[in-house]
DNA sequence: CGCGTTTGACCCGCGC
DNA sequence: GCGCGGGTCAAACGCG
């Protein structure tokens, strides 16, 4: 097999190790990962021919630089942990300060109240889990509610213009229960139950964005408590004319995509995340926090976007 | 025939 | 108390 001919470079250009053929002599790897890569390379070396030498150079130097690559977005991700665990604090320590403060108990509201707050709060039936806090410090009803309202998390989803559906990508099976057009938005928004319920209790509503009506706006409520489908049933195609998260369109099998859709078991945190801090445990729930946060972030998404247009014109 | 979607009716909380 | 609006229910409908 040619590996050169059919080379997909994955990178993201995020000024990590640039694609230059620079020894990486004083890159940070350490991973015992590489040095059994290096070994294999090294013994290989004696019986490969000369093409498949070069192919696996470039294999193991493209390796090393999206290990690297990863790396970083690693480190990255535990940076905005911590800041949104000292956040967290702060707003704690703020509520604890202002308990007159009053809440409006709007839909968007409580959802960027979560946003914040969400990481600290578990069990998908919420109702039942309020007293513990209560007793433990006396704020207004409204303010706890809001804390210790179910999880909450948004997803937004880019779609093609002309695409009206508002069924999305997620994994999941859902039933559809209901369907209404809301004062503030001239889009309808549908309705979802997981379709494990009543044992699954997790909502969504789906709803395209006023702003931008190509992006679908998914709002989950809950959290599942079963294995996510894909894991059980990798080729479910039950999900027809379902739109993608956004995500680079192309699918070619090389590419790095990010799907912050697919949720990792509650009880097997990311291993990238073990790696760099063995002692965090990353709730699902902050994932899709921190991945909503950056789509909505639009530099990070020029960013982005700039990265895959440049490389798919690269390509071609 | 079974399952999922559609859609009008109904329920309920909130603001006035 | 009333009206409004979001959320849910359930019968009708469509599709495979």
């Amino acid at each position: 097999m040619d590996f050169s001919s059919s080379w997909i470079n994955t990178s993201l250009d995020l000024n990590i190790n640039p694609r230059t053929r620079v020894h990486q002599q004083a890159a940070p790897v350490s991973f015992k990962k590489y040095e059994v890569e290096n070994n294999f390379f090294s013994l290989g070396m004696m019986s490969i021919s000369s093409a498949k030498e070069e192919s696996s150079v470039a294999l193991v130097e493209e390796l090393k630089r999206v290990s690297a690559e990863n790396k970083k977005l690693t480190g990255m991700l535990t940076e905005m942990c911590e800041n949104y665990n000292t956040l967290r604090n702060n707003l704690m320590e703020y509520m604890r300060k202002n308990p007159d403060h009053k809440e409006k108990r709007k839909s968007d509201e409580i959802s960027s109240s979560n946003n914040l707050m969400g990481g600290g709060v578990t069990g998908n039936n919420s109702e039942s889990s309020s007293s513990d806090e209560d007793q433990s410090c006396k704020k207004p009803r409204q303010i706890v509610e809001t804390c210790i309202k179910a999880k909450v998390s948004r997803v937004y989803f880019k779609t093609e213009s002309s695409d009206s559906s508002l069924i999305v990508k997620d994994g999941y099976q859902w039933r559809k229960y209901g369907q209404k057009v809301t004062r503030d938005n001239p889009s309808p928004r549908a309705y979802f139950k997981c379709s494990f319920a009543p044992s699954c209790t997790v909502k969504k509503k789906v709803q395209r964005s006023v702003d931008d009506p190509s992006v679908v706006v998914a709002t989950y409520e809950g959290e599942h408590n079963h294995p996510h489908p894909s894991q059980t049933e990798p080729t479910n195609n039950r999900c027809r004319n379902q739109i993608s998260p956004v995500a680079p369109s192309s699918s070619a099998p090389s590419t790095v995509t990010l799907d912050w859709t697919k949720k990792a078991p509650s009880s097997a945190p990311s291993k990238n995340m073990m790696i760099n801090n063995p002692k965090m445990e990353v709730p699902q729930i902050l994932v899709e926090q921190m991945a909503t946060s950056l789509t909505k972030d639009l530099n990070f998404r020029a960013a982005l976007a700039a990265a895959i247009s440049g490389k798919m014109l690269h390509q071609n």
